[in-house]
DNA sequence: CGATGAGTTGAGAGCAATCAAGATGGGTGG
DNA sequence: CCACCCATCTTGATTGCTCTCAACTCATCG
């Protein structure tokens, strides 16, 4: 919060360095890839670290073109796209605090990667960074975590895709949100549950493989049979988080099992 | 191809162990997630190590069930599936030589695995080999490699589940033989290439998101426009691979960057 | 030679895409 | 403070692709 200000009100450069924080102090320390850092960790990537934010609707990375870095979101929302030569674009990843951008070992970008949000990044130098992941064992045991957990996440996003009904699809993404949300506190969800969307309905239809249209027309769909409450276009309550699920075609425990 | 012979015949029981070979003469060492380690790691492994093979059709484990083991498949296909309550399936993996089956440090598989073809597999007891996974870096350095690489092959595949046309699919299923079948001969898909499709029509709609119908329509379609040649049913050739490569939607060079 | 499983082809229905207007709402400048 | 603008979102009418249901072909195997 107190960052934000570091990044001072209208940016029109395509990024912005920001100062950069000590790692103790870090929101995102306890579940980013240096989650299992100890102090002297730490004083080995403050080193190699720091800070860059960047506007919604910024592009952080082309595809294709080289990334010096990488780096784990400490707050924001980015996205990966992949673009066919006719213009159809399909999002591929979503990334929220705490995930990790990049990969080692590849100096050039997959794919688009877009700022969804204002959002700042804690991002490390390519190079000192593969050093540390071969000479330090918690760093690529962790990013294998994480990587295992992305790849379950992908599989069923590949169930949304192939198989759901625009309906379910929408419904899917809202319980998504809402476990991703809960599981930043450690609970479960359950009951009412009232989210912020952090995308816009073109990027959600990117998200879901729909048009932005039949985004707006479902979400109108479930508004009026009660499964969701708009308190504005991109503020939605959830009076009763069992009842979407049912809406999502997904079991009651909600997919992969841990 | 002489273990087959060691799978003699019919095996009506849900597997059949087969005789367990050595590290050295594995058809699939270099690249598998052994691939890495040395002689030394290698009688580590063989103690740890029996194979196991299952017939096509044969369920190897249940989605939600126990698994005591993780896997290395030596020869064969297999598939991960995932199924809604109505019946609903979605393919989201598909298994080659040298793939690796299972993820360390969770008991229960998240999905269902089926023999798609005869297929034999390297398993490791679980505790011994996350033993090693701790031990021994080659291994999950490795294996890190390979969870981003199917990563990298689960997004290409959001693309298409999300906005490829049922023509597209198929294009872009065949490519994606083609291009693994040209890998393990490290060699780039080019001109007229012939394969034998490891699916069904069924399980290929499985792994598009399609019906059959759907799948033996564009068959039908994709032949009478010359882009391929059906010499059986199971077996295609490719007449022009960069033909094919068009129809697919995707770009010249194929996806993603390395 | 019938039975079975895999694949093909056809006719019709349904769901989401497309094309096309409006509505809403926040920000800017008069 | 209001009027206007622009981006975002909503809603409507129509089209078209894929699914569904159904019949049929083909090869294999007892």
């Amino acid at each position: 919060m107190q960052v934000k200000a570091t990044n001072s009100g209208v940016t029109p450069q395509p990024f912005s360095d920001a100062g950069t924080e000590r790692c103790s102090d870090c929101p995102i320390r306890t579940r980013a890839v240096c989650a299992n850092c100890d102090a002297d960790d730490f004083t080995v990537l403050e080193d190699v670290k720091y800070d860059r934010s960047y506007q919604a609707g910024q592009v952080i990375v082309w595809a294709g073109e080289r990334m010096d870095f990488v780096a784990s979101v400490i707050e924001g929302v980015a996205s990966l796209t992949q673009t066919m030569e006719d213009g159809r674009t399909q999002m591929v990843g979503l990334l929220l605090p705490s995930d990790f951008l990049g990969r080692p070992g590849r100096d050039r970008a997959s794919y688009t990667v877009t700022a969804v949000s204002d959002i700042r990044l804690c991002c490390f130098r390519r190079k000192p960074f593969q050093q540390m992941m071969t000479s330090n064992p918690r760093l690529p045991a962790r990013l294998l975590e994480m990587t295992l957990d992305e790849l379950d996440a992908a599989r069923e996003w590949l169930l949304l895709l192939g198989r759901k009904s625009a309906r379910e699809k929408i419904a899917s993404f809202l319980t998504i949100l809402a476990r991703r949300e809960a599981s930043q506190h450690r609970t479960e969800p359950q009951g009412e549950i009232r989210l912020t969307l952090p995308l816009t309905r073109d990027a959600m239809a990117d998200y879901l493989g729909l048009t932005l249209e039949t985004v707006s027309r479902q979400m109108s769909a479930l508004k009026r049979d009660g499964v969701i409450v708009l308190t504005g276009s991109r503020e939605v309550l959830l009076p009763d988080y069992d009842l979407l699920l049912a809406e999502s075609g997904d079991d009651a425990d909600g997919g992969v099992i841990n």
